[in-house]
DNA sequence: TGCTTTTTCGGAAAGGTTTCCGAAAAAGGT
DNA sequence: ACCTTTTTCGGAAACCTTTCCGAAAAAGCA
């Protein structure tokens, strides 16, 4: 079955730049991974020759004493997802830079592949595990991975969970920032379409945004919940523009449901932005590609990731069990679909 | 730095459950590998107890003897690009199946992260990688990969290379398909805007659409090349829609063309598929969301990522060396962008 | 020069599997 | 009952590192 020489590692082991340089193994460990205690001398020699040899570690032989995989895993729920990509984009990057590789899992929001994926990565020693979510989870599967001993992160879960780290985007801020774009483009009477009451980050962008919105005299906001998918807002919609009472804007809790707004406005013939506004949540890729180019408050998927890891790299330096929490900022990125109300 | 007991297993070891099941580690280790020579009765108490003690067997140690990873490696130029995240997602279903993790890089087509992904994979020992494109790298970069020993397969390389396997989708097939989907509905003149003529897979696509529609009698077809993105079929389109003579409908080497294409003739007035009418090629996310929704050739990008973990198997278990082949199937999706012509 | 401290390096253990080989035990055949 | 074949299992080697401990060598100091 094996081809030549070296049954397994296919290469040259340490026994034999050891050998070539003259030392034993110890001193040429030592050397390789620049520790202290060996002569500046015979530590150069020994980097030189194991270049030569083209030496290459073997990662299971150092991983059995050091217990280190230099992997981290990322279960998120459907790469295909673009945020997942975008954030999956965040963590590879930032794991690269930490010397560390990342081992992707796709758990659909089904708890059994879930399982499967956290105990295959623990399994393969993974060094941390960055997941989508948690919710799916029974109490006692939490617990499980909670005693796994391998730090945690949750992404997007908002509050501060007790066991596991999270990032989490500024709900508050972006709830805010859209209710203050309307404001400064004149809307009053605006409608605020947001998904089922369960849904925490939703919930906290709404009331937000109705909280800014309100803080202005005279304003008047209608919320309204249905399904946070495109065809949600799409359904929604048609509702909305058949019953429509002096509203000059919508904002969407997500940008699903502001394309679901723009389909059915082109069905009923409204026009975006000249007989209705429209703001968005998340700043997806197509957001820039609609007609109108959709105006949104723009989460940062990639910083996401990013923060991911760095939390990371923090809980592993410092062998600390207590979690970190991170809030990373958003920002309104203005286009075409919030127009100046003119006044009347 | 260490917490409490196990070092680094953090685990019960093989050893433990030997000791329970009153044998020694090599009958355990048989019994759990299912292997020939141990006693069904003594193979079954075996199981029990590991079940019991919750055994998980060390990878690092195992990985030492076996020298296999139960991963492979998966180098894509962007996970972002919703083409790759759909054939990561394929890969990943399909690693899963056959018992293996998938370590995720971008490469972002430099050449020199990818070597440096190809050596981390190496190291870890990832039991094949699976890559993008070997394009940019240097005949000794590629010689050297080619000398690692594990399998590797290309993604959506056409042709057959003669030391790497690949996997690629029906090009001359997708071509075909477009001209007779154009030709079923009457169009004999229509242009047809294509990629840089050193893109293979573009060039495939369109020699394939010249052939099939040619071999119509009066068809003509005007061929354009740009550049193969969005902006590339926008700025191509401009033109196109200034200098029109009779042609009825445009076949695009790939969607994003198409979409920009789209945007064209927004602007310039012309609609789509009144006035002319617009087949692409892949059928991205994207594509069944334009308005109008776009008829395409759908790539199954999925199929490509599980065909690739496929061709490893096979790879794997035959111990083979020479390259396999897969061509995948397209198919065409018919939505609203071409329209009958009208007999005049 | 003689003694103490520091630097440098080798020996060896440990980490947990898999697997080869041989011995003991069981089964089969006459 | 004896010999041969097969089954079952234990001993031990091998896989390759990292790291602890101690010894030798070098350096520092009086």
């Amino acid at each position: 079955m094996v081809k030549n020489g070296n049954p397994v590692s296919g290469g040259v082991t340490l026994q034999a730049v050891a050998e070539a340089a003259g030392v034993t193994i110890a001193t040429a460990s030592r050397s390789l991974n620049d520790a202290y205690g060996v002569h500046p001398e015979t530590k150069a020699r020994v980097q030189r020759i194991a270049e030569q040899l083209h030496y290459k570690p073997n990662r299971f032989a150092r991983g059995l004493v050091t217990g280190r995989s230099d992997m981290v895993g990322l279960i998120v729920s459907d790469i295909r997802n673009s945020y997942f990509a975008e954030v999956a984009r965040g963590v590879e990057d930032a794991a690269l830079e930490s010397g560390r590789d990342v081992m992707l899992c796709n758990s659909d929001l089904n708890a059994e592949r879930q399982m499967k994926s956290v105990n295959s990565l623990l399994d393969k020693r993974a060094e941390a595990i960055i997941m989508n979510s948690v919710a799916t989870l029974s109490r006692e599967d939490q617990q499980k991975i909670a005693a796994a001993g391998v730090p945690i992160v949750l992404l997007n879960r908002p509050g501060r969970d007790t066991t596991f780290s999270t990032v989490n985007a500024d709900n508050d801020k972006g709830g805010r920032l859209a209710a203050e774009c309307l404001l400064r483009n004149g809307h009053r009477k605006v409608i605020n379409l947001t998904g089922p009451k369960k849904h925490a980050n939703l919930a906290r962008r709404s009331t937000a945004f109705i909280k800014a919105m309100e803080a202005q005299r005279g304003a008047r906001v209608n919320t309204i919940h249905t399904i946070n998918t495109m065809q949600g807002g799409y359904e929604a919609a048609i509702e909305i523009f058949r019953n429509l009472n002096g509203e000059t804007a919508i904002a969407t809790g997500n940008d699903a449901m502001a394309f679901g707004v723009m389909r059915a406005a082109i069905e009923a013939g409204v026009r975006i932005p000249r007989d209705i506004s429209l703001i968005g949540f998340d700043d997806v890729e197509l957001s820039a590609m609609t007609f109108p180019p959709l105006t949104t408050v723009r989460q940062p998927k990639y910083e996401v990731g990013r923060a991911a890891v760095e939390i990371v790299q923090q809980l592993l330096t410092s062998g600390s069990k207590t979690p970190i929490h991170r809030v990373v900022d958003v920002e309104l990125v203005e286009r075409s679909s919030v127009a100046k109300l003119s006044t009347r």
